[in-house]
Parts: C-alpha cells; structure tokens; sequence
DNA sequence: AGCTTATGGCTAACAACGTTAGCCAACCCT
DNA sequence: AGGGTTGGCTAACGTTGTTAGCCATAAGCT
C-alpha cells in the first residue's frame, strides 16, 4: 500500500474544497476518504473525527475571511472602508458557503484556541473600518456586533437562498451597505 | 398495543420542543418516538421522515414568530414598532432556537408551500413596520431583506454563542435597535 | 547497509440512525 | 357483529461514523 502523501492541512483542505462544492451538511467522511484517494478509517490517521474535522475547517475559514477582510479594507476609509469590507465578507461567504458554514456554532474552548485567535482577527478588521466614525469607546462593541449581525445574517440568508422574491440581491446588498453607513454616521 | 392517540401536529409539536430542548442537529428520530411514548418507526405513520418534518417544525416556526411579531407591533408606529418588531423576533429565537434554526435552508417548493405563506407573513410583520418611515415604494424590498438579515444574523449568532467579549448582550441589541432605526430615518 | 521505530495506510467489525416491509390489534362505521 | 382503515409493533437493511488491530512503508540511528 503506498502512502499517499497526506496531513492535517491537506485533509482539512479536501474537507473545505468538498464542503463549498456538495454543503457541509452533505459532506461525509467517505466522500471525503475518496476525493484524497484513501479508505474511511485513514482520515482518523490525520483529524480527530466529524467534529474536529469541522473544527479545523472553521478555522480556515476565519483565517481566510479575515485575510480576505482585512485586505479589502487597506486604504480605505469611513464609507469606502465599510462597503470595501461588507462587499469582501459576502463575495467570502458566497465563493466559500461550506466553509463558512462550519463556522455556525462552534465555540471557542478557551482564549488560546486557534478558533479564538481566528474570529479575533476577523473581528480586528472590522474594528478597523470603524475607526472612520465617529463612534465613542463604549460602543465600539455594540456596533461590531451589529455590523457582525448584518454581514452574517445577509450572507447565510443568501446562501440558505432565503430570499425568495424579486428585487436584485445585488441592488439590496449595496442598499444594505449605504444603510449601515447612516446608521453608523447619525449619531 | 394501546393507541398512542398520535397526530401529525402532534408529533411535530413535540418535534419542534425537543428541538428547542437539545437542539436541531440532536433531534433523532429515537429521541422523538421516545418522548411522545412510541417506537421510532411508527413516527412514519404521521411524518413523512426527518426532512419532511423538519420542514413542518420550520413552518410552525415561522407562523409562531409570525404571530410573535405581527401582535408585539400592534399599536405602535415608528421607532417604537421598530423595537418592538426587532425584541420580539429576538425573543422568540432566543426561546425556540431549535425550531426557528429548522427554517434555515429550506426552500417552498412553491407560491402554495404553507412554508412560503408562513414566511410572507412574517414578512409582513415587517413591511408593517417600514410604513412608519419614509421608504420608497422601490426601497421597500431591500429594506426588508435589510431588516431581516440584521435580526436573524443577531439572533442566531446570539443563539450559536457566537459573541464572545464581554459587553452585555441585551445593550448590544438596544444599540442595534438605535443603528436600524437611524438607518431606516436618514435618508 | 541493516535494524528499529513510528507512521500511515488497510480490512473487519460495531454502534447509531433513518428508513422500509410486513404483521396485527384497535378503532370506526354501518 | 363484522369489515375496512388506521396506527401501533418487530424485523431487517443501508448508510455513516468510529474503533481495533494488522502490516508495509518511511525515517532515523548505529
């Protein structure tokens, strides 16, 4: 039996690239095992299980949205930073809906978990574009969450193709966009 | 062998609380048959298997928080139907985390799914609210989805635990509450 | 090189879950 | 009372996740 070259990154690679083409939910181990080119019980060799499987798939996927965040954002401000940022978060969530999917409802186990440090970064980028407003320090969170909220629940809804009527989803996003704007401006 | 006096409603009743009580992705057919005093294949007698009760829970889902919504918001106009609309649809996820995360992802197979005249009259709830502010007729789309997308992102998030610092939740959400209102006015 | 060790494949097997088939008692109606 | 429908049941099967245990390969040491 030859060895097939496999590790952790790979495996949680195949998982990630397998989750945004089939949806998480429909992702399995066997189907996985044979996109690498292995048995089922190998995979064991390399993650822990489902659950850690999508563990480390989540981290991936925070990583690269902040990557992807946080590099839009480079040189702007104010409203182009907040559009630059919300326009990245959901082309992110859009290309990748598997990946982001296994984000949902995975918890950090502490303040050293790789999960932790990957939303913190996430969460960094964001705080960026608020820095354009003029938004006092005590509601610095209140409006992360908010901007948080708006972003993932436009996004999950998107990709759940929660919105069943007929007006351009583009058009409602950039709606969207110029909304957060007001309301983060009219204090 | 006894009847169990079972009925379709019944059994996604009790289907949609167990959901509520574990939690979607721990809602099993066994779990289920045990709890409404029954073995797990005699579940098939009233449902049609796990996905078509999942849709059901969704569809009672959807006309609770319907209900929830649409009477919070009698009586007020404006900022105060806002807040009222927004608490009581974060109320009801916050209470029923379980059903409500049984309408994510699915679709209505068509204009006369009860899931799609459910869902129009949530949506309804809150184009109710929109009438209180000066939308145009042509925003009114993209306002909704605006609206929808920032209360189902807080609300779930906040059911999957997805906030993690440390300023309090419900003041986060009276800050959101300000931000839509002032989104929704500035225009 | 040769020996040792750890690694990463494999097969076999099991547990949990969803589902179907087929049986039979309980209920409903006349 | 009797016939049909309904709603339980047991038995069985397929799929999926997981563990145990085997063995060849790769890597490291002398």
């Amino acid at each position: 039996m030859p060895r097939a070259g496999l590790d952790p990154a790979g495996v949680v690679a195949a998982g990630a690239a397998l989750a945004d083409e089939v949806g998480l939910a429909n992702l399995t181990m066997g189907l996985l095992a044979e996109r690498v080119g292995v048995r089922t019980p190998s995979l064991y060799k390399h993650v822990g299980g489902q659950e850690d499987l999508n563990r480390r798939i989540a981290v991936l996927a925070m990583d690269e949205a902040a990557d992807a965040v946080g590099h839009a954002v480079q040189g702007y401000a104010g409203r182009d930073a907040l559009a630059a940022a919300a326009r990245a978060f959901r082309a992110f969530v859009l290309k990748h809906p598997g990946r982001y999917a296994a984000t949902i409802g995975v918890e950090p186990s502490g303040p050293d978990d790789p999960l932790a440090t990957a939303g913190q970064r996430l969460l960094d980028a964001f705080t960026a574009v608020l820095r354009g407003y003029d938004i006092a320090e005590s509601d610095v969170d209140h409006a992360l969450r908010t901007l948080r909220s708006l972003c993932h629940g436009f996004a999950t809804l998107q990709a759940a193709n929660g919105f069943q009527w007929s007006a351009d989803i583009d058009d409602s996003f950039e709606w969207l966009i110029a909304f957060a704007d007001r309301g983060l401006r009219a204090l």
